[in-house]
DNA sequence: CAAAAGAGTTTGACAAGCCAAACTTGATTG
DNA sequence: CAATCAAGTTTGGCTTGTCAAACTCTTTTG
């Protein structure tokens, strides 16, 4: 029965490792994402090693071991279920529900779990667009490039928001970009660093290629424009 | 932000004071239902009273200040909601809900409570029959007589499971004995403390009347026998 | 390549909760 | 009414998780 301090920052080594270029995850950077000191996460990494969650050397960064990689697969499931109940049964805004997923993630019985899942329907992603590990902890891979890729008149589908900041969800919803959201790139301007989008009947929408590349968006083969309709 | 350490402290002392005579809560009986030593308790008390959550003299029993009081039936309520959320949402056996509504008690926020109590059509009792207070503490009276008071061809309806041991719930369940079921009192023999019920199409049931006045019902009147039907 | 900067580690301290065991108080009762 | 005993309290110790601050590597860079 791991705590909730353990399981916390073993998800938080998944994530470091998943982005990080060495595929390791750093004291600082931990430190960093948890909100507390080096000093406290050098303890809690030794004892993570000692019970066989993470590996390496040391003065040097640390992996995950596959009990840790399960745990945290683990928790990332409860945490990704437990935000799709918040949005789609209780209605609860889309950028909000990180904080109450980082809680509720700790309290949920195995059981409990899997009779959500089933009546959620088994979702696949979470609110954000995020893959949901299903219980044997295979994560479903999602296609979608980032939308600082794509070419003018590109139609797509957002599928996922890498950037969780809770400033940047608000914004996201605010212009009605969430997964699922259909849009045009109207045009590009490289020397600005700006992308424009239509998103549905909104008023277009510009923002930096830096944030652009926190979404993520499948394209939409263009369809042939035949004559469909007539008024 | 109280500690679920501090909450359970609370919601066990309102119980306390509730069902004991002298309308406190003694060390020893905390002890007991925390399953804690006396000690740990002594230590926990008197933070309780730093804090003004209890009040008492040294070396007697201890009650509930008005703000131990909100914060009891605060959480008495996120229990009991979730509980019923468990139930009827997910479909989790009645007799297995407690333990876990005994760790999400503590990790869900007032504004996810309130829309868990929407979705579940502000239900007015818990799966035990147990009364839910409202968001301003109001506790909905209930009215039910221990099974154990009724008479011979009485008729009644189950309203409330006062033993919440699991493995009384189990029986009670098994003998579909949960609040709404209907039942006629089909004999009593006060020598051997027993009463028999019927419920149901099943079998007759019988059982102590101590175990008897763990079950709460309300009398159903005796509708006058007009012949409806002939067949 | 030596020095400064960064990153990681160690140490001592603290708060929350708990336990075991000794101790104190107050109630019961012979 | 004094002995007994249950109930309450105190003390010392332990674990988990945190911080601040000093310390030690490793990496970068002038
Ligand atoms: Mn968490
Ligand atoms: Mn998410
Ligand atoms: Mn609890
Ligand atoms: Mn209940």
């Amino acid at each position: 029965m791991p705590s909730a301090a353990v399981e916390d920052y073993v998800k938080a080594i998944y994530a470091m490792e998943r982005d990080s270029p060495a595929g390791e995850a750093s004291v600082a950077g931990i430190a960093s994402v948890l909100g507390i000191t080096k000093g406290s996460v050098a303890g809690m990494l030794s004892k993570l090693k000692k019970s066989r969650l993470i590996e390496g050397e040391r003065y040097s960064g640390v992996r995950l071991t596959e009990t840790g990689k399960k745990l945290a697969l683990d928790v990332l499931r409860r945490h990704r279920l437990i935000e799709v109940f918040l949005v789609e049964t209780l209605n609860l805004k889309w950028s909000e529900v990180h904080e109450e997923a980082e809680r509720l993630e700790h309290a949920m019985s195995a059981k409990v779990l899997d009779r959500l899942d089933a009546f959620l329907g088994h979702p696949q992603v979470d609110p954000h667009g995020d893959p949901i590990p299903d219980a044997n902890g295979h994560v479903p891979s999602l296609d979608g490039v980032p939308l600082s890729m794509l070419n003018e008149t590109d139609q797509g589908v957002i599928v996922r928001i890498t950037n969780q900041g809770s400033k940047f969800l608000e914004f996201v919803e605010r212009h009605s970009l969430r997964p699922e959201a259909r849009f045009t790139v109207v045009e590009i301007q490289p020397e600005a660093q700006l992308i424009s989008l239509q998103v549905g009947r909104k008023p277009k929408l510009s923002l930096s290629l830096e944030a652009a590349s926190k979404i993520l968006a499948k394209r939409i083969k263009q369809p042939k424009r035949t004559q469909r309709r007539h008024t």
